[in-house]
DNA sequence: TTTTGTGTTAAACAGTTGTTTCATACAGCT
DNA sequence: AGCTGTATGAAACAACTGTTTAACACAAAA
C-alpha cells in the first residue's frame, strides 16, 4: 500500500481542516469519514475515539506550522522602519488575509481563544519568539530604552491592530459598505496603514500631549 | 403573577449565562430549562425555537451591558483628546474586565468571533453607533478631512488595540511575567497607553515617514 | 355552570451523534 | 490448501438533540 496514502493518513488529512472550520464538537465523525473516503468505523479503529483524533490533529497542525514561514534574516543596515513593515506584513499574511487561512492556523487560533493545557507550550514555542522579535524592532525605533511595561504595551498595540482584522473579521465585514470591503481587507493597504500608524505613534509617544496639561481629575474620567 | 418572575423571564435569566459559557450549539434546551426550573416545552412555547431564545439573549446582554457603562455627554468645549480618552476608557471597561468576565461580555464576544443570525442586528444597533462616535472624535482630532478608508482604518486600529486584551487575554497572561500581569491588565494603565499611542499616531500620520524615501520594492517586502 | 384562553406538564417523536458489532475480504505465512 | 492477523464494510446500538403533541389545570368571561 502507498505509505503516504494510508487510511489513517487520509483521516488525519481530512480531519484537520474540518476541526479547524467547525470546532471539535461541531465536527462530526461522519463528515470527516466522508471527506476522507473511509468507513465510519475507521476513526475508532485507528484513533480509539474522536477526541484522540482531535489531539493528533492539533499536534500535526503545530508540527506542520513550525516548519513554515520562517522570518527573513535582515542585513545589519536594514532600517528598523522596514523591519516593522516586514513584521506587520508577515503577521497579517499569516493571520488575516481573508480567503485562504491555512487550516493549521485556524486550528491553533481555536486553541488560543479557548486556552487549554496545550496552550502554554504553544505560547512558549510559537508566540513568544515572534513577540520578542517585534519588541527588538521597537527597541531599534526608539532612541532611549523604554520602560518594560510600555515596551510590552507597544508590542500588544501593534499585534492588536493586526489580530483584530481576524478576530473581528465578521463584524468588520458587516460594518463597512459593500464596495469598501475589498480594500478594507487588502493586504497592502492594511500593512501600510498599521505600519504608518504604529511608526507615527512610536516616534511621538514622548512628545508633549495635550492631555498632559489637563488636571488629573479630567484625565481619569 | 409576579411580573418580574414570569416563566419567560426565568428562561432568559438562565439562558444568558449558559449560552455565554457553552455557546449556542453546546448549550441544550434541557440544561437551560433545568436551570430556570421550567418545563422542557416552555422555550418553544415562549420563543418559538432555541435560536430565537439565543437572539433574545444576545439582545438582553447588549442592553444590560450598555446600561452599565453609558456614554457620557460632553460639553461643547471638551477637548477631542479628552473625548478619545473617555471613549477608550469606556470601551476597555465594557470589554476588558479581568478576574470574572460577566456573561453579557462573554456572549457578545462569542458573537464577534463567531457571528450568527444575531450578529447583523447587533452590528447595526450596537457596534455601529459606537464606531461612528469614535470616528467623529477622530474627525475632531484631525485638521483636514480624512479619506474614508483611512478614517475607518484609524477607527479599527483603536478598537483593535482594546479588543486584543480581551481576545488574546489568555495568551497575554502567559506571555508577561507573573509580577507584571496585574499592571498589564490595569484599566488606568491600559487607557492611558492606548489613548497616548493613538493620539501620537493620529497627530503624526501626515508627517513624512522614513519609509516614504525608500524605493517601492523595499516597501512591499 | 359552561366556555374560553392561557400556562404547564409528561410523554413521545424524529433526527443526529459517537461508538460497537459482526461478517467479510485479503495479504502473508506454514 | 488451511490458518492468522489486519483491514474494511454495512448495519445496528444507545444516548442525546430540538421539537411537537395532547392531556391537564385554572382563572376569567359568558
Amino acid at each position: 500500500m502507498n505509505r503516504e496514502e494510508t487510511t489513517k493518513n487520509r483521516i488525519l488529512a481530512a480531519a484537520g481542516p474540518i476541526f479547524a472550520r467547525r470546532g471539535f464538537q461541531q465536527a462530526t465523525v461522519r463528515e470527516i469519514c466522508d471527506a476522507a473516503n473511509v468507513n465510519l468505523a475507521s476513526i475508532n479503529y485507528y484513533f480509539g475515539d474522536k477526541q484522540q483524533l482531535y489531539i493528533d490533529s492539533v499536534i500535526l497542525a503545530r508540527e506542520q506550522r513550525a516548519q513554515q514561514f520562517p522570518f527573513p534574516s535582515w542585513s545589519d543596515d536594514t532600517l528598523p522602519e522596514v523591519k516593522l513593515r516586514t513584521f506587520v506584513g508577515m503577521l497579517l499574511k499569516r493571520v488575516v488575509v481573508m480567503q485562504t487561512i491555512p487550516w493549521q492556523v485556524q486550528l491553533l487560533m481555536r486553541e488560543i481563544l479557548n486556552p487549554t493545557e496545550a496552550c502554554r507550550q504553544l505560547v512558549e514555542d510559537y508566540f513568544r519568539p515572534i513577540f520578542d522579535r517585534l519588541l527588538r524592532i521597537v527597541d531599534e525605533l526608539t532612541v532611549e530604552p523604554l520602560p518594560q511595561l510600555r515596551r510590552t504595551q507597544i508590542g500588544f498595540s501593534i499585534i492588536g491592530q493586526c489580530l483584530n482584522y481576524r478576530f473581528s473579521a465578521g463584524v468588520i465585514s458587516l460594518m463597512v459598505q459593500e464596495d469598501q470591503r475589498e480594500e478594507c481587507f487588502d493586504w497592502d493597504e492594511l500593512t501600510n496603514h498599521i505600519t504608518e500608524f504604529s511608526l507615527a505613534a512610536i516616534r511621538n509617544l514622548d512628545a508633549p500631549s495635550a492631555l498632559d496639561s489637563l488636571p488629573k481629575a479630567t484625565k481619569t474620567y
